[in-house]
DNA sequence: CTAATTTTGAACCGATCAATCCAAAACCAC
DNA sequence: GTGGTTTTGGATTGATCGGTTCAAAATTAG
């Protein structure tokens, strides 16, 4: 009944998200928009109807993207609560350096944005925030559950050893921004494993 | 022979970076520089060169006022190793609500030029850059200084050490700033520390 | 084919960006 | 006071910002 698009919805966010995501949501004009997508601005703006609204599109699938297989990963009956956490560090350090042959590493687009946006954009943060608690929750989860098993010898509520992983994985994504290298990375994730022996 | 000024530099750089700080740098317009500042564009203009040579130099004291006292924490001789590391996380946790009576936390300077800038400003990434070494060669003089003394059981690089406690506080700044409160921040640290006794 | 509908590209919008210019005001040395 | 020098505020610059408009192109239904 009328003319069909000549592009793909996803590519095009997966561009977007990639493009905030290397530049953050300041620094990233609807020009740089535009460019990395391909698209021309009507097409954009047709499609997704302002930059603000695109970028909460892109950091939703973001968030999808990167968030549920972890959580995926952190629930898999198949391994015992320790390898699990294990498999999430080991993942998280792929996936940084991961599109990076070289050069400095992207970091990660919810850190980013907590660092960037979460202080002056409610949206942004509720998107985050609400991230973030699931992440919390499945980490509190095997947390106890290696707890109870007895692989996690420390006796610390889980809650609070799931905030420390969770910190610990923010603050490896900035060091990783800062140039760290991979070894870097692995020798921060097995020292923190060392928090939940004792 | 010549007019005087009727401002103080020095309190005007701390305002811009106050500014810089809780805005970032895109996000920053030099009209809310003069703002923040009380200064007319020409006064700013005439100071500092640019956004850009304002910016630098409001990180450069950003990092005077943080890195130097904290270092001095480190090398304190009045206390054992493991002291001054506790001294450490106790002042980061105070510093970041230090300056916040209510709402979120605008987290640490240098972290957020690290994830907004260092990626595409190869001067503010070596600023950063060269505060990052400097802290992570103070932990490690702290940390191999207890493994020494015994205080600090874990027999790990003190290098690793060094970096893993370097991206703990690191993780620290950005939950703060994604709404953690006190007590989160508390447990985080306390965690960490846990790292060095196995 | 035509009519209806949508996409598309380009021109265009006012607002704001960082930065500059300039003349008036303010000060010090004399 | 006067001359020389700097600061200062306000107007202004061209570029770019996010966003809109509009007509031509493209497509399908009939």
């Amino acid at each position: 009944m009328a003319r069909p698009r000549t592009f793909d919805e996803d590519r095009a966010l997966d561009a977007a998200m990639r493009a905030f995501w290397a530049n953050g949501y300041e620094a990233t004009s609807t020009q740089d928009l535009c460019a990395a997508t391909g698209l021309g601005r009507s097409s954009i703006y047709n499609t997704f109807s302002s930059k603000h609204d695109l970028f909460k599109r892109a950091l939703a699938r973001y968030i999808d993207l990167m968030t549920i297989p972890q959580i995926a990963l952190l629930e898999d009956p198949e391994l015992p609560p320790a390898a699990r956490i294990r498999a999430l560090f080991e993942r998280i350090v792929d996936a940084e350096f991961a599109l990076r042959p070289e050069g400095r590493s992207i970091g990660c687009l919810t850190v980013n944005t907590i660092v960037e946006l979460a202080g002056r954009d409610p949206e942004a943060a509720a998107m985050v925030g609400r991230d973030q608690e699931i992440r919390l929750v499945a980490l509190r989860g095997v947390l106890a559950a290696g707890q109870r098993s007895g692989e996690i010898a420390s006796r610390r509520d889980p809650g609070d050893l799931a905030r420390f992983l969770n910190a610990v994985i923010g603050g490896m994504r900035v060091a990783a921004q800062g140039g760290a290298d991979r070894a870097a990375l692995e020798a921060v994730a097995a020292t923190a494993l060392d928090a939940l022996a004792p």
